[in-house]
DNA sequence: TTTATTATAGAACAAATGTACTAATATTTT
DNA sequence: AAAATATTAGTACATTTGTTCTATAATAAA
């Protein structure tokens, strides 16, 4: 593993734990045992770490994403993936989800690219629902535009779970899990077809 | 106004549009032309600023729980004016749903307290539930355990909605208030019994 | 009106932080 | 092996930040 990598590895860790505000580029050097020297010869800003790890974030959502759009004949088992998928990565960046948008905004890099990875992890679960609805898994009695409501139902909860658990129960490990994918399934069960309730 | 008053008044507002993370207590001086020793003489330390801005924030929840408590009779029209007591507050505080729980859990005084008034506010929006269903405004044909779960995903829905706001469409006013509104009502209707659906 | 108090300004201090610089060591290339 | 390059440690510096201190000024109490 490259320092850069032991670098990344040991700031996600400090920050995931501690908070990106309570951590410095001198924490995360010590930390490591490496000189603040070092560390900056391999990351010339501070921001330059949170930068790579929101870029290690969307290309983890982005190899998801491409395996998920390559299934033509979406199920509804490929809902509860993509719940579990966004868990997994929403755990091991739960820094990114927890901070909020006050950190992470500042960063132009990032504020730049965000808006744009939303809308089209938006775009992409609209249209496995489009697919879902067509196949009768989802209710097709209902008026389109409730569709768009539920994936950013879905997003808003999918992405901050993590900030909310926080403040209430922190739970952790298989207990947070399944209270996320409690909250994520419960939030479409009612748009399922009749026959489909299981 | 004692000064007091106008140091929280210059800090919510600086806080909100800069971020916690970049506003510090001289600049808040600044703002109000004040001197640093001057800001310290009534708030020793920055943190207490904040302490504060959060004892009002919970001070106008509380303030409207109690009205709706009185209300022994519940409407439906008290959901939706729930709804939108809670998008006033979350937007005239908005910067502790938008900062995320990094910062806040990080005052002792303030990490103690968020639990118990978010459980509380659970309790009360239950019962509120407990007596649409009774009343026949909610569905009483689904099984009781989904009610907590409805509860949850509309706190964090209507907590994190600014935080998600931020990173997406970026709503301002009358858009941002139309939009909440829209989430946070798509969220409760499906559980609407069906002569309600209106 | 004198005295006590409260409020304010402005300077000063210490700690923390990001980062630049220098020299040494390790690694790779030729 | 020699030269070039990359990596590392350690120090140093400037800036920022929270906070304290001291001296005035304003206000209230006596």
């Amino acid at each position: 593993m490259t320092t850069q990598e032991k670098i990344l590895d040991t700031a996600i860790k400090l920050y995931n734990t501690h908070g990106i505000s309570k951590i410095t580029s001198r924490h995360i050097a010590a930390e490591m045992d490496i000189s603040p020297g070092n560390l900056h010869y391999h990351f010339k800003h501070t921001e330059d770490i949170i930068k790579a790890l929101y870029d290690r974030l969307v290309g983890e959502y982005n190899t998801f994403f491409r395996e998920l759009e390559l299934t033509e004949d979406v199920s509804f088992a490929d809902l509860t993936n993509f719940a579990q998928a966004s868990f997994k990565i929403t755990t091991r960046y739960r820094i990114f989800f927890r901070s909020g948008v006050d950190i992470v905004m500042q960063i132009p890099a990032i504020r730049d690219n965000l808006h744009e990875i939303v809308t089209k992890r938006k775009t992409q679960l609209g249209f496995i629902f489009e697919r879902l609805v067509h196949k009768g898994i989802f209710r097709n009695d209902l008026p389109p535009h409730i569709w768009p409501i539920l994936v950013e139902q879905l997003f808003i909860i999918g992405d901050f779970w993590w900030a909310h658990n926080e403040i209430t129960e922190r739970l952790k490990g298989a207990k947070a899990s399944a209270k996320y994918m409690e909250l994520i399934e419960g939030l479409f069960t009612p748009y399922l077809a009749v026959k489909n309730k299981n």
